[in-house]
RNA sequence: CGCGGAGUGGAGCAGCCUGGUAGCUCGUCGGGCUCAUAACCCGAAGGUCGUUGGUUCAAAUCCAGCCUCCGCAA
């Protein structure tokens, strides 16, 4: 088929990857460069790099609702526009422009989190299983008729980096599997159930601030869902320490009260306590906690979290 | 020139301001004690203090440049 690919992360890229395998990708929509790191190198997205690796010409118009935009998709011709991640929305006129309209491949079983994080989103949630889910677009953020729905068992101590690489494989899969269906008419789109709709909104970093209110497990997964990024965070003697990887154990104190601090470092939570196993203070390098203990001890009885 | 922290035996840190024999907590190795131990006691090895140059009788420490790592910000 004549494709539009719309894409932006990592996430995009393996779904690309294929499509380029098996289809004709006219043309690759992207974010704008954007400056990053501390030097604020002006950085391609990786959909870029893929897209000019393979040939395929590259738009990163900073907006798609323009005349312009438009009238330059109109001259792909695209039978369909594929979409993965691409970071922005997309007006009434794009989405009813290809004959066979826009499609949308979405990391979770929808309709359980719709929105911008749906990876880190379910682990946070403690969810056992996700997976992706393939669409045609709609005007709704994630409302569109479903295509074809992949599961995944969610693994016991799983990251979001982890889990992203195992989902953009499934999407890829699924991409090609959902284009087939449509190609010989053999997909019915089937409408998203009412029941069961979460949203998984884009995350911020204030969002990763260990609670110790909440409940060791929650914590835990917090600690899961944000790795490697933003990577969940306490706050001791005013310096940040992320915490890359925790575990719940058995012992109670009040939330917040380090219960141990020679070999590990225990703190209690509003039930249960985390132990926290990987660590980076500020300014310092990613380190077991036994390790940060050493060289900046943290007395039992310190409240953390205020 | 975006803001800031840091490079010291294998690990994490102190020492630097107020230059003058390199220290702490661990780890490692050897020995001891113990029914036993991530426990305790005794002993040992292991460091050109990131790098280059400068100041000085003397530099981990002061000054200048360079390299590397990291937090914030995006």
């Amino acid at each position: 088929m004549r494709i539009v690919f719309m894409g932006t992360p990592e996430f995009a890229v393996g779904s690309l990857k294929v499509l380029l395998e098996k289809h004709e990708v006219v043309g690759v929509f992207t974010q704008p460069d954007k400056p990053v790191g501390r030097k604020q190198i002006l950085t391609p997205p990786p959909v870029k790099l893929a897209a000019e690796s393979a040939g395929i010409p590259v738009f990163q118009p900073n907006s798609v609702k323009t005349p312009e935009a438009l009238e330059l998709l109109k001259k792909l011709e695209p039978e369909i526009i594929v979409v993965v991640a691409y970071g922005k929305i997309l007006p009434p006129e794009i989405l009813h422009l290809p004959p066979l309209g826009c499609v949308n491949v979405h990391a979770s079983l929808l309709p359980r989190h719709r929105g911008a994080s749906p990876i880190q989103w379910c682990l946070v949630c403690g969810d056992k299983k996700t997976g992706v889910t393939t669409m045609k677009m709609d005007e709704g953020m994630d409302t569109g008729d479903m295509l074809i729905k992949s599961e995944l068992k969610i693994l016991p101590e799983e990251t979001a980096g982890e889990l992203h690489d195992r989902l953009a494989v499934l999407g890829a899969e699924t991409l090609i599997k959902t284009l087939d269906g449509l190609e010989d008419g053999r997909i019915r789109a089937v409408p998203q159930p009412e029941d069961g709709v979460t949203y998984a909104p884009i995350i911020k970093k204030e969002m990763a601030l260990i609670d110790f209110k909440r409940n060791a497990d929650a914590i835990v997964n917090t600690v899961r869902g944000f790795n490697p990024w933003p990577v969940a965070y306490l706050y001791f003697e005013r310096k940040r320490v992320k915490v890359y990887k925790a575990r719940v154990v058995e012992a109670v104190g009040r939330p917040g009260e380090v219960l141990k601090s020679d070999t590990g470092l225990i703190v209690a939570c509003k039930e249960q306590a985390v132990e926290f196993l990987e660590v980076q203070p500020e300014g310092s390098k990613k380190m077991p906690a036994s390790a940060m203990l050493r060289g900046r001890p943290i007395p039992v009885g310190t409240m953390l979290g205020d």
